[in-house]
RNA sequence: CGGGGUGUGGCGCAGUAGGGAGCGCGCUGCGUUUGGGACGCAGAGGUCCGGGGUUCAAGUCCCCGCACCCCGACCA
C-alpha cells in the first residue's frame, strides 16, 4: 500500500478525549475514527489487523471442530421472549420496531438463534456433538462506553456454541476452548490469565474470564500469588475472620449526633469499624414468570466489610438491583442514615422488606446498629435476638490483603480487561427454548450447550496496549496491518534514484508476498520516521541516497533499537528471515495451560 | 442513574471588562529544502454545541436542552 493513497491520516496530538495509550495512539496513528460514544470505525489498517486477530481465531476454533457461518444481527423479540431475557435486560438491549410494528431485538449475543436452530435441526444425539461459530455484530448500549475500543456499544465478536448429549462432552468442548482460547491470546502477543467469573446474564454453570493484566483494566481482580487462586472481585472467595463471640449484652440506644457513615459512628463512639453493622438499601427486582416483583432490600454487612453486590444479586436472584433513593427508605420506614432492621414497622404501604445478612454476622454480636432514629443507634445489637434475616450467606467484597480460602496466602488486587470468557450454559437455554434430541436409549433429553466469545476490537485494543513505546505503537507479526513499512528519503541531489530504488524494491517485496506499506509521500525524512513509529509495523526499511551509495538499504525492528546496513540484492532474503524470526518469537509463547475448575 | 468536567476552523487550544473571532499544528498554491515532525511568501477554512432570554450590542451574562470525556453504579 502506498502511503500517498492510504485513507486515513497521522495526528500530531491525540484528541482530548482519549486518555488510554492504546486509545491515543490508535487515534494518532490513523487506525480508529469515533462515530458516537462508543461507536467506531475502524479504518483501513485497523481493519487489516483485526481481519488477522480473526483468522487466528478462526484457525484456533476450526482446530477444535468449529463450522464457521454466520447468524443475523436483527432478531424478532419472541425468541428473547421465550427465554425471558426481553423480561430480564434492561435499557442495555436494543429494541426496536419494524413497519409492521413487531417488536425487534438487536442482537447483543445469539444463544436464543442458536437456540432456535438447535431446536428445528438437532433430533437425534448422532448428530452431536457440535460446534459453531461466527463473527458478527453485536450491540449493547452500554451505560458508559470508555477507553476507546476496549469498551464500546456496537462491537464485532467472534462466539461459538457448543451442543452436547451428555455434560462430558459439555466439559470436554469447554476444555478445548480453555486452551484455545489461550492459544489465540498468546498468538495474537499478549499475556492473559484465566479466572473464575459471575455467569451474569448468561445464566449457567461455570464460567471463566480472560484477563489481560493492566492498570487501566476495569475489571479489579483478586489473586492468590501462593496457590494462583484468581478470580474476579465479583465472585471472589475468601477466609473471614470471625469475632470471638460476646456473651450478649443489653440494648441500648445512645445519642449519636450527625454520625451518619460508619468512620463517623465509630469515630464518635471510639470503637473499632468491626464493631458496627452496616446497612445497604436496595430496591430489586425478582422475576417471577413472565413478570418480576420490587422488593426493598436491607444488606446488613459488617461495618469494616464492603457489600458485594454480585453476591447479593445471586443471593436473591434478583434481575436487576439499584440503590434505593433516600424517599424510598423513609417510605419503608427508615431513617437515612440512622437505619436499621431493628424497629422497622413490621409492614409500609411501599414494598415488601428483605434482610439479606452477611454470614459473618452472626457470629459478629454486640454491634452497634442504625436506631431509625435520626441522631441516634442502638449497641449491642443482636441477630436473632434482635431482629431476624430472610436470608443469610457470603456477601462480601474480598479485598487486597483478605485471606485466601485455598491456602491462606493473601490476595493481591489488580486490574485487568476481559478480553474473553467461556461459560458452559448447560441446558438454561435448551430448556426454555425446548431444544432436545432422542438419545441412545430412545429418550428425550435437553441439548446441553456452552457458549465461549472473544471481542475482536477489544483484542486489538489490548494489543495496542501491551505493545508500545513513547513513539507510538509496536505491532506483533501476527496482527500487524502490513509486515514492514518500506520508507524513501528524497532527494533531488541523487537524481530520483532513491525514489526509483524504492519503486523496484517494493514490487519485489510484493511479488514475494510480503506486505509493505510504502511511504512515498514527499515529505522529510523526520515526519516518515516518526509516522513509521508511531504506526508500528514490525520491520522498516529505508531507501536513501547515503545507502543507495555504497549499494546498501537499511533495516530496523521496530522493537529493536539497532539499524543494520544490508546490501541491496539481499534485502528481500533478509526481510523473510527476519519475518520467520519474529513468527518464531511469537510461536514460543504458545504454551499448554493446565485446565483449572 | 449519581458526582465531576469539556463543547470556539480538521486536531490542540487562547479569547481579558459584554463591542475586532484569534494562535499553533494541519490543509491549498509557488519556491527553497531532504537521515528524526524543515523554511519563506501567498491563501482557503467558523451556525463560537442547540434553543430561548437579558442588552443598543452576547463566544462572553441568565434559563432550558444536547453531545462528548472522567470517577462511581452497572456490564462482556
Amino acid at each position: 500500500m502506498r502511503m500517498s493513497k492510504l485513507f486515513s491520516q497521522t495526528l500530531r496530538e491525540a484528541p482530548a478525549d482519549a486518555e488510554m495509550p492504546s486509545h491515543k495512539l490508535l487515534v494518532r496513528a490513523g487506525f480508529i475514527r469515533q462515530l458516537a460514544a462508543g461507536i467506531y470505525t475502524a479504518m483501513p489498517m485497523a481493519k487489516r489487523s483485526i481481519t488477522k486477530i480473526e483468522d487466528i481465531m478462526r484457525d484456533e476454533i476450526n482446530a477444535i471442530g468449529g463450522q464457521e457461518m454466520t447468524m443475523p444481527v436483527v432478531h424478532p423479540a419472541e425468541v428473547w421472549q421465550e427465554t425471558e431475557r426481553w423480561y430480564q435486560i434492561g435499557s442495555e438491549m436494543g429494541r426496536f420496531k419494524d413497519k409492521n410494528q413487531r417488536d425487534m431485538v438487536l442482537a447483543m449475543t445469539h444463544e436464543e438463534v442458536v437456540a432456535n436452530l438447535t431446536r428445528k435441526e438437532i433430533h437425534s444425539y448422532r448428530q452431536l456433538p457440535v460446534l459453531i461459530y461466527h463473527i458478527q455484530t453485536k450491540w449493547r448500549d452500554d451505560p458508559r462506553p470508555r477507553a476507546g475500543l476496549i469498551r464500546v456499544r456496537e462491537f464485532t465478536m467472534k462466539d461459538s456454541y457448543s451442543l452436547d448429549a451428555d455434560w462430558e462432552g459439555l466439559d470436554k468442548q469447554y476444555e478445548a476452548h480453555y486452551q484455545s482460547y489461550f492459544n489465540i491470546f498468546h498468538r495474537c502477543g499478549i499475556p492473559v490469565i484465566s479466572v473464575k467469573s459471575d455467569v451474569g446474564m448468561m445464566g449457567g454453570k461455570m464460567a471463566h474470564e480472560y484477563m489481560y493484566l493492566t492498570s487501566f483494566g476495569e475489571d479489579t481482580l483478586l489473586i492468590c500469588d501462593d496457590c494462583g487462586y484468581a478470580a474476579n472481585r465479583h465472585v471472589a472467595l475468601f477466609k473471614k475472620e470471625t469475632s470471638v463471640k460476646e456473651d450478649e449484652l443489653a440494648l441500648e440506644k445512645v445519642a449519636t449526633p450527625d454520625s451518619k457513615t460508619i468512620a463517623e459512628l465509630a469515630e464518635f463512639l471510639d470503637i473499632p469499624e468491626a464493631k458496627t453493622a452496616k446497612a445497604i438499601f436496595m430496591v430489586a427486582d425478582i422475576p417471577e414468570g413472565e413478570s418480576s416483583i420490587q422488593k426493598f432490600v436491607f444488606a446488613i454487612v459488617r461495618g469494616d466489610m464492603d457489600l458485594n453486590e454480585t453476591k447479593l444479586v445471586n443471593a436473591l436472584a434478583a434481575s436487576e438491583l439499584r440503590p434505593a433513593t433516600e424517599e424510598e427508605i423513609v417510605a419503608i420506614g427508615a431513617v437515612p442514615g440512622y437505619a436499621s432492621p431493628i424497629g422497622l414497622p413490621e409492614t409500609n404501604d411501599y414494598l415488601p422488606v428483605v434482610v439479606v445478612v452477611d454470614d459473618l454476622i452472626p457470629d459478629s454480636n454486640n454491634l452497634v446498629a442504625g436506631a431509625n432514629d435520626a441522631g441516634h443507634h442502638m449497641l449491642n445489637t443482636n441477630l436473632g435476638r434482635d431482629y431476624q434475616a430472610d436470608i443469610v450467606t457470603d456477601l462480601t467484597a474480598a479485598r487486597a490483603g483478605d485471606i485466601c480460602l485455598n491456602c491462606g496466602g493473601s490476595f493481591n488486587e489488580i486490574r485487568g480487561v476481559e478480553v474473553g470468557n467461556i461459560f458452559k450454559l448447560g441446558t438454561r437455554y435448551s430448556d426454555s427454548m425446548g431444544c432436545t434430541f432422542q438419545d441412545k436409549d430412545g429418550k428425550e433429553k435437553p441439548v446441553i450447550m456452552g457458549s465461549y466469545g472473544i471481542g475482536s476490537g477489544r483484542l486489538l485494543a489490548s494489543v495496542a496496549e501491551e505493545h508500545n513505546d513513547d513513539y507510538g505503537l509496536i505491532w506483533p507479526i501476527t496482527v500487524a496491518p502490513y509486515q514492514v513499512h518500506l520508507v524513501v528519503l528524497l532527494s533531488k541531489k541523487d537524481g530520483g534514484a532513491s525514489q526509483e530504488e524504492a519503486n523496484l524494491l517494493y514490487d519485489e517485496l510484493l511479488a514475494e508476498g510480503i506486505e509493505v506499506l510504502f511511504d512515498d509521500r514527499d515529505e522529510s525524512p523526520g515526519v516518515k520516521f516518526n509516522d513509521a513509529d508511531l504506526i508500528g509495523m514490525p520491520i522498516r526499511l529505508t531507501v536513501s541516497g547515503r545507502g543507495l551509495e555504497k549499494g546498501q538499504i537499511e533495516f530496523k525492528r521496530r522493537d529493536q533499537k539497532e539499524k543494520r546496513m544490508i546490501a541491496k540484492d539481499e534485502i528481500v532474503e533478509a526481510v523473510k528471515a527476519e519475518i520467520a524470526a519474529l513468527h518464531a518469537e511469537i510461536q514460543e509463547k504458545i504454551v499448554e495451560v493446565p485446565f483449572e475448575e
